[in-house]
This record gives C-alpha cells, structure tokens and sequence, in this order.
DNA sequence: GTTCGTGCAAATCCTTTGCATTGAT
DNA sequence: ATCAATGCAAAGGATTTGCACGAAC
C-alpha cells in the first residue's frame, strides 16, 4: 500500500495541454486516453473510474473501465491526476490542478468539501506538534459530521 | 453507506460479561459467536475478519468467514465490538472497550496508533470552529506520514 | 419442536491482470 | 513495421447474500 509521490509536474492547465504533456512523456495520444482526460476536465467535481467509463452521463464517449483504471494510473504517475477515498465509495479522481485539495467528508450525507492545504494548516500543526505525524487528508479525508447532519443526530 | 451509532450500551469488559450480554438481547449463544468474541479478547490489537476465521493464528478455533463477518455486524449493533479502515487494508475489528478508541496511521510503514479521543481534543477544536465539522477518527483514522518516514522522504 | 444461526457456495463490488489485436508513431 | 495501448474476459480481494441443514432455546 504505497501512495503516489505527487510528482514534480506543473499540472496541466486544459486539456490541450494535458495531451502536450503526455507526448513529452513519449506517451501515446489515444482516443481513450483523449475521452478520459475530457471526462475530467469537463466534469464539475471528482469522478469515480465507473462513471468516466460511462462516459460521464452521455457528455463524452464512453470506454473500457480496466483501460480507464490503467490510464488513470498512468496520469496519477506524471502527476495530472489524482484520487481520493471517501468513506466506502468507489475512489473518485479529478484533475490535480494547481495546489494539493484535501477534502473533508461527512459520514452521514455523503457531502464533501474541498480544501486547500493552507486551510488545514492549523489542523495540521496541531497533529504534528502532538504526535509528530505530517497529516495529509489528499488522499484519505478527514471524516465526520457535517453541521447539519451533527444536529439532525443531536451532535 | 451509513455508520453505526454507537450503541448506548456499556461495553462488556470480559467474555464472560460479553456472552451474558448476547443473552440478555435475545440474541444465543453459538459456538461461532463464542469463537468471535474469544479470538477478540484474546487479541492484543485489531484483528481483521479473516484473521479471526483463521483463529487467530491457532490461538482459537477457526471458523467460517462469512459467520464472522455476520457475528461482527451484530456485535457491532449492540456497541460491543468496533471497526476502523485503516488506509487499504481490510478492515481491523476491536471490542469496544470503555471509552472511544481513535487512530493515527501512516500510509507509508502501515504503523497505527491507538488514541483517546481527549488526546483529539485541540485537532477537533480546531476543525470544529474552522469548517463546522465534528471530526471522528475512530471509523476512519488520520492518514499521514509517521515521524521516521516523514524523516526516511525527506518531510 | 421452533426458530435462529451456521456453513457452504455463489454473488457482489471495486480494481487489477493476461492476452491477442489494434492503432499511434 | 514496431511496440504501446486497447478491449475483452477472467482473476483478485473484501464483503455480502441465499439457502438447506443443524443446534440453541
């Protein structure tokens, strides 16, 4: 169980230059590799491997979920992708653009929030000055109740 | 996808008390169940479902998989038995001894630590006012980097 | 004697892998 | 023409479910 390293790439702004960036890997430019990445910059929010092979609702072409699954990896290794595990779902993947997102979810409603790093820093501090961890909540959130849901439950 | 409340039972601080709990909620006293609970009491940490059909490495009878699953599910309703997720590995199953336990672990060398939730008290402070939400990390913990593998990548 | 719970097998969900074929270079 | 990448199918690990038999009550 070994995570990504985020990778020393500049993430690709669009689309086009996803594909540029793909060729300077001396990787190939295919049509599935193409409809994936569209399915990701055209979605609103992070996206399950399955409803990218679905073809995001019709809004793309659909593909082949162990390619999907495959180019995702591969794109997660140059550092344009990256996925993160909310409670018992399915991983959802988004594109890594600009900063790391950390996410924060909530158990009982299923909402979640994305975060920048800096918005957690105080968090973070705390973790590490009292048990000496470096949090990342990138890959794994920080999960709980959300203000409705914890007084829908009565805290 | 919905979390089990925990139960407002006191938990059982022995077999002996857990079997007479099973009896006072209806529920008999199979052989299976008793096997459970013994390999869990037996543990000295989390055990996942397969480890305890295997019996705990001889330390108790096996016994069949899919039971252990189901007795967990139903020690589980009455509050008696916990489970984290713990990065992505199965999931580690716990009596619920006194108080809430919650986890740290480190996505790198797989060590997790075990925490009071008062040990959480500023982490949840600090997510509370900023974002709303009431952090639990006994169901899923804090994923991070430990201090050695912080060290070991350089931060 | 009734249920409840078991044990086995089969099914499920998410993800990975093997392999012959296709298509980007 | 080459070789990476595809698409299908099959395997994989973790967990759940169906169902007939067995054992607590």
């Amino acid at each position: 169980m070994t995570i990504a390293s985020s990778a020393p790439t500049v993430p690709a702004p669009d689309l086009t230059a996803a594909l540029r960036m793909l060729r300077q890997h001396g990787l190939r430019l295919s049509s599935a590799r193409r409809v994936v990445l569209a399915a990701l910059y055209v979605a609103d929010g992070p996206l399950s491997a399955e409803q990218i092979a679905d073809g995001v609702g019709g809004r793309v072409p659909r593909s082949d979920v162990a390619s999907v699954y495959r180019n995702l990896e591969t794109f997660e290794r140059l550092g344009m992708v990256r996925h993160v595990h909310l409670a018992h779902s399915p991983s959802l993947y988004t594109i890594a653009s600009g900063g790391e997102r950390e996410y924060l979810t909530c158990e009982r409603c299923g909402e979640f929030v994305a975060l920048a790093s800096e918005d957690l820093y105080e968090v973070k501090r705390a973790i590490r000055s009292r048990f000496g961890y470096r949090a990342r909540f990138s890959h794994f959130p920080i999960v709980g109740l959300c203000g409705a849901c914890a007084q829908a439950v009565g805290r």
